[in-house]
DNA sequence: ACGGTTTTGACAATCATTCTCACCATGGGA
DNA sequence: TCCCATGGTGAGAATGATTGTCAAAACCGT
């Protein structure tokens, strides 16, 4: 039920516009949303219908190659990170983001879980703030 | 925006149907969608509006005396909680949850951001996991 | 070039959430 | 107690992101 299409983990050649949904997500330094990506890629001059901007940020996020977390209005926003885990520091003014890691969070999480009869561990911590460039600009 | 209605802090004597809400809250031990709070009220009878529902759900999260999170698939969730900060440690199977406490935690989260320059600093962290009764239940 | 398979994209369909707005309830003052 | 003002309520419309549909287009190996 997790194929049908290659996208996903099949690794096959990428298409055009998976190509370009890629190329946008790392050019940008922070979470972007679909409508966004999508809208991004039309003004570009390379359209790429909505439903496959969607279904393939969805593959690359099972692949692994993405981010994607949830604004505060339900929003799903995607980012082109490092593969190994990690978790996100964000400015909540510009949208700033910066990767930290936090081993001994990791432990912390895996331990509490394992002490309560919890198998098959993992979690989300996302960090939100003001960072200082936002915090001088918006007295 | 963040007033009109006296539902948030302001407190006047709740309504029938905003008791109603927080009553139901009380009971479930696990997080419950907007939407399933509402169904849940009309088949107990005491019918009460969907928008009345999200309305008074909002000013329990603004009031601190419900915590909210999102599901994988962006719905959101609201459960009753203790009011001191803390997290959850979810089942994804059965939704039982545990509220956990990481002094630790917080405190790094806190260094981190502020280590880059980060301030009004908060977070969300939470952890998955099946329990251990899911775990024999479904081998 | 051909046949079968996968991907695309325009558009319709879903679904949670929010908005609108007329109607109801409460509470203090006359 | 009666009446009005203020705020709460609810049915349904409106919104907006996401997903489903399905025929046409791009690919691939032969």
């Amino acid at each position: 039920m997790t194929s049908s299409t290659n996208t996903s983990a099949t690794s096959r050649k990428p298409t055009r516009q998976q190509a370009a949904v890629a190329e946008l997500l790392e050019r940008s330094d922070d979470f972007t949303s679909a409508q966004t990506v999508h809208a991004r890629l039309r003004d570009a001059g390379a359209g790429v219908g909505l439903a496959t901007v969607y279904r393939t940020l969805q593959s690359m996020v099972e692949a692994g190659t993405v981010d994607v977390l949830r604004t505060d209005d339900g929003e799903a926003v995607y980012r082109a990170c490092s593969t190994h885990h990690h978790h996100h520091l964000v400015c909540r003014a510009c949208g700033r983001t910066v990767e930290v890691e936090g081993p001994a969070v990791e432990r912390w999480a895996d331990t509490v879980a394992r002490d309560h009869g919890f198998s098959g561990v993992t979690h989300t911590l996302e960090i939100f703030g003001t960072c200082a460039d936002c915090t001088a600009a918006a007295p």
